[in-house]
DNA sequence: GTCTATAGTGCGATAGAC
DNA sequence: GTCTATCGCACTATAGAC
């Protein structure tokens, strides 16, 4: 007889979500959440260091995607194809069967300014964490900034489009960086013509 | 006899800020603010909607900054270019006078996660409002966001560089950009080559 | 302007796992 | 014995309702 079972966050998450999603963000507290696994408030927020952190917490693992698409790519790509390559891994970490609980959990963000919020700076978080990794090979810090920002972006935007779109994630976030580069050439071309 | 001054919120927001840059943004109440300007608590919470927004009020005017560049730009301006004009009117909002205010309300944000990310939400919310004025020239939705997103990502980089450097914002803005289209040029050129 | 619910913290106690 | 998950209680500040 084990008095705890394992897997106590998740079981904490997946109840937040679905009381959340019903409820509302706002209507629904951290003691109720505990509560509707058996557990007290006191413990969620050993578990989670704030309300909102519940529904963002696992998200490491998209990092890691994204870092592991970095030292995959070869050594003598661009800033930006790096990033390129880090997109499609990080894309793998969406199959398409996780579109409907994604969506869920998506609808409960953007009802909650508070939340997105949260999202946001989730985003910008890994933009740093993949700048540092950019930089680490060798790339100067402005362009590391600048190209993970980019990803960063691009992958907000493709994830969005994912969730409306019945394509793959790893399609659409091709797509979005391509016409990144287009919007770019196009502008390069006017502001500095003819050298 | 003029029963209430004007300009109670600005000089709450300035109690705010030294409060803040001395005892530290957590360990300042909203109360210890409202009585340094002699205010009950209820009244600071009239003002700004939650504490962190003492900070932040006052950047529609940044935002207004944005969207006079976009409309001063000529029609037939590509998004990107567009942006650069937006950017160029935004960065006269921060004349090198502003510069030590700034670095003080930066080291504040920067010492805080909580205002960290509503730093970046109203980076995204400009990011929003860019994008719809684009809409509005005519530019398609997946452009429009890319480019509003881009000059937000130039934005913010070079704000910071700028409160670090001696030079002008617009200066710096302008190089920040050009590199962003460098690197989308080679990794256009790599990605999809010679066609 | 007052009153109240909720978020979130600090600390001590308990109890099983090892 | 140590380590770790849980609970319980007291407490403050935020923020919204009345």
């Amino acid at each position: 007889m084990v008095r705890w079972k394992p897997g106590t966050a998740e079981r904490l998450q997946k109840a937040a979500l679905e009381l959340f999603a019903t409820r509302g963000y706002e209507q629904t507290t951290a003691a109720e959440i505990a509560q509707a696994v058996g557990l007290t408030e006191r413990t969620f927020f050993r578990h989670f260091s704030d309300k909102r952190e519940v529904l963002f917490q696992g998200q490491e693992l998209l990092v890691q995607a994204f870092l592991d698409g970095i030292d995959a790519a070869p050594p003598e790509a661009s800033p930006l194809e790096v990033v390129a390559a880090a997109l499609g891994s990080a894309a793998s970490f969406f199959p398409d069967e996780r579109r409907p609980h994604s969506r869920t959990r998506q609808s409960v963000i953007d009802r909650n300014p508070a939340l997105q919020e949260r999202e946001q700076h989730k985003l910008t978080t890994l933009a740093t964490t993949v700048a540092d990794a950019l930089r680490a090979r060798g790339v100067d810090e402005l362009a590391a900034k600048l190209a993970a920002e980019s990803g960063a972006t691009v992958f907000g935007i493709a994830f969005t489009r994912w969730l409306r779109e019945e394509r793959s994630l790893a399609d659409i976030a091709a797509d979005v960086l391509a016409e990144l580069l287009t919007l770019a050439e196009t502008a390069a071309q006017a502001l500095r013509p003819t050298r």
